[in-house]
Formats: structure tokens, sequence, C-alpha cells
DNA sequence: TATCTGGTAAACAACA
DNA sequence: CTGTTGTTTACCAGAT
């Protein structure tokens, strides 16, 4: 990603959290009225055995903003989605992070941090959350900015530029889309700009991976959010710290609550977006695909030089990032109220009300399929299934809890190398 | 070294 | 007219 994942050497020298975190992750184990041992033993306590003695490790392997970020993406279930700060640890309880004198000051200190440094994410992460943590799944471009200057103190002393940042991310990357506020109103100024749930699953991805950037670039306290993000980390800060597996596991749980049935929008049953489809959710195995999630291939395809993205690799990973399933239905429902938008049979310039059909400046869009005209994989219902089952077999393996059924778990671990099988 | 990716700046148009 | 929003292009830096 991007040069502010890795945080350079001297952001890591400048970061006093390090320490304080480390002191809080002990304080806040047992603020949290959790006894250590209970920590200890805690589902995750299987990834703080790992990586045990490793205490540099710990410190650096761990990206709280992400578990957070998949705890409240997945393991919230609709009411942590649909909150504005979902606080839910692994059994689905909530907790505050102010709940604890320690962790307060944690927080407090991270507060500082957050006002100084650079959030670790991407302007397309950043959006991705803002929409994602918004109960109706869709914000104005308004309210992302206020999302991200809630969240990122930072950006409120940054200069105004990253607004154009927001909006050029919104505009060029295709992970967003834009629908009208009203069905009936024309765009007029300021539409809602929501993620699209075909590519929900690679943001997820980008995401995971920016858990794991490099071996040391994961120490991203200071430009921790003060406010949504904190409660989770006192999760991590907990002890039960996750390793990779255990990400996936939580990116399983995702796709479980992302199953149907499980995902609902309680504060806008109107909303038209079905951000849930499962078959709209695929997370792969191959890191190739991990920066599939943003548009920037397409971008490249469409108004950078046709080089790269004209691959045949990215073609191909493009078409499994979006999952290869037929998510036209998907998508219609998504955005049916969107006038113009059109499923991804449409070229890119069909299914581009967004960009002004008024612009010569878009070159004719270069015959990149992928979004565009990717080749469509059958829908497979039983496939949905094999997720759900290779998802709770992760999810066991984290300890995690699970609804599904325990008798599907005993195939889950072949079934999900079936998967892994079938998209390749 | 080439390519990819993300960030930033800027120009421009449309709209309120 | 001004400010906001949305789109597009160009350039740069870091990572691969």
């Amino acid at each position: 990603m991007g040069p502010i994942i890795g945080m350079s050497p001297d952001k890591k020298a400048e970061s006093p959290g390090l320490l304080e975190d480390h002191v809080c992750a002990q304080a806040s184990c047992r603020a949290a009225a959790l006894p250590e041992a209970e920590c200890a033993s805690s589902p995750l306590a299987t990834s703080v055995d790992r990586v045990s003695g490793a205490a540099d490790e710990e410190l650096t392997n761990l990206n709280w903003l992400h578990e957070n970020l998949l705890q409240n993406f997945t393991l919230g279930g609709p009411e942590a989605q649909a909150s504005p700060s979902p606080l839910f640890d692994i059994e689905g309880r909530s907790e505050h992070f102010s709940s604890s004198p320690a962790s307060s000051a944690c927080s407090r200190a991270n507060d500082q941090d957050s006002l100084k440094s650079k959030p670790p994410f991407s302007f397309s992460l950043l959006i991705y959350m803002a929409i994602e943590q918004s109960p109706s799944k869709s914000l104005p471009v308004k309210d992302i900015y206020g999302w991200i200057l809630e969240h990122f103190p930072y950006f409120s002393s940054a200069p105004t530029g990253w607004k154009n940042s927001v909006r050029h991310n919104l505009s060029l990357n295709k992970c967003f889309r834009k629908v009208e506020k009203s069905l009936g109103k024309v765009n007029g100024k300021g539409s809602l700009w929501c993620v699209d749930p075909e590519y929900r699953p690679n943001l997820i991805q980008a995401l995971k991976k920016q858990h794991f950037p490099a071996p040391h670039g994961f120490y991203t306290p200071p430009a921790s959010p003060p406010s949504a993000f904190s409660p989770s980390r006192n999760l991590f800060l907990q002890g039960c710290s996750l390793k990779e597996s255990d990400i996936d596991a939580a990116t399983a749980m995702m796709l479980l609550n992302s199953a149907p049935g499980h995902h609902v929008n309680p504060s806008d049953p109107d909303i038209p977006m079905d951000l849930s489809r499962p078959d709209s959710v695929l997370v792969s195995s191959d890191p190739k695909q991990d920066h599939n999630y943003s548009s920037s291939s397409f971008q490249r395809c469409s108004s950078r030089s046709s080089s790269s993205s004209s691959s045949p690799t990215s073609l191909s990973s493009l078409d499994e990032g979006r999952g290869g399933m037929a998510r036209e239905d998907s998508v219609q429902g998504l955005w049916a109220g969107s006038e113009g938008f059109h499923s991804d049979e449409d070229s890119e310039e069909e299914r581009s009300p967004r960009r002004t059909p008024v612009t010569p400046r878009r070159p004719p869009a270069l015959k990149c399929s992928p979004p565009c005209k990717r080749v469509r994989r059958e829908a497979r219902p039983e496939l949905d299934e094999e997720l759900k089952e290779a998802a709770g077999s992760l999810l066991h393996l984290a300890g995690v809890r699970s609804c599904l059924d325990l008798s599907k778990r005993a195939v889950s671990a072949v079934k999900s190398k079936k998967m892994e099988k079938f998209w390749k």
C-alpha cells in the first residue's frame, strides 16, 4: 500500500504509545474485569501463546486497529454494524474502552498521538470504514469527512488537500459507488456514497493485508483513533492478540455475518443496499489479489495506461477478487435506486452514470474486461454453504463460537480446501 | 529498472 | 459570486 502504512523508522521512534500500549495491555486485561488467567484462556489465547516470548512481535505484529475493524465489522453482527461505535468482544458482549481508567489513560495518550500522526490507512480504507460504520452503509461526502475527522483528528489539522483526496478516491475508486439521496431527485449537490459489495471483500482483504505489510510496519498506535476503535483495541490489549490465522477467522466471521439473514440493517430497512450478499464476499488466499480491492488497476485500465491492467493476471485476479460469482442480482439489488446503474454486464462506460456522460476527457475505456466484462460464474448456493463451513472451521480453530452447525465443522476443512481449488 | 499503488495537487464543471 | 461536490489528469514517492 501506500507509504503511510509502514511507518517510517523516525515515526516509530516518535511513537510514545508503544510502551504505553504494552503497559495498557496489561492494565486493561485487568481493567476489563478479565482475570489474566481468563485472558490467557480466552478463545484467542492460542495466538498469545504463539507469540509468547516475542514481545516485540506482539507489539509490532499486531494492529489493534485492524482487530478493531474486524471486530466491528465482523463480530458485532448487525447491531455492531449498525452502531456507530459497536463495541463487541469476541463473545458478543459489549464494553467500552473508557470503562477502565487505565485504558482511558491509554486512550488519552493515543488521542494525543492521533492528533499528530497520519492514520495507517489509505484513503480508500478510511472511506470504507466510514461508510461501513454508518447505519445506512452509505454516507455523503461531508459525513465521510466528518467520520474521518472524528476518528482521525490528524486530519483536522492537516491541510485540506485530504478532502480532495477523499473525493478523488470516491470518484476514482470503484470500490465506492454513488447513489442518489432520493430516488426522485436528480443528482443535485451531494450524493450518498457506499461500498460496492463486489469490492467489499477486496477492501477487507486490503485491511487484512495491511495487518501484515512488513515485519516492522505494524505498529500503528500513534494514529489510533480515539473513540470508536478504542474498545476493540481494549480487546486486543487484553492479550487476545491475533495472528493472521485469527484474522482469517475474523474475516470468516464477517462472511458469516454477511450471510443472508445475518445482516439486517435495523435502523434503515429501506436502504436498498444489500451489502451482505454472501456471493459478494470472497476472500482469496492469493496475495496477488490483495491490491485488487482498489480500482487502481481499473484506473489504469480506464484512465491511465492500459499496459498493466490488461495483463492476464490482473484480469483474472480481478475476476476472482470480485468473487466471480453471479453478483448481478446482488448489484442490482444494491443499486436498485441508483438511476443508471447497470449490472456488471455493462461495460465500463455503460455502468457509469457516476461518470458524467459529458466527459470527453475520459479516454475510451480500454476493454478491460474485469469489472466491466468479467467472466461470470454460476451462482452456487452450495458454495455459500461451503463458505460458511470453511468460515466455521476457521472460527473453530480460533476458538470462536460460531452459529454454524457443529456437525458440519468436521468436513469444513476439507471443503475449504475444495473452495480454494474452486477459486483457482 | 519497470511497474504498481497510493497520495497530492490542480483544473474544471455542475450545482446550491 | 462563493462554496461544495464530483471528475479527471498529472505527478510524485514508496514498495514490489
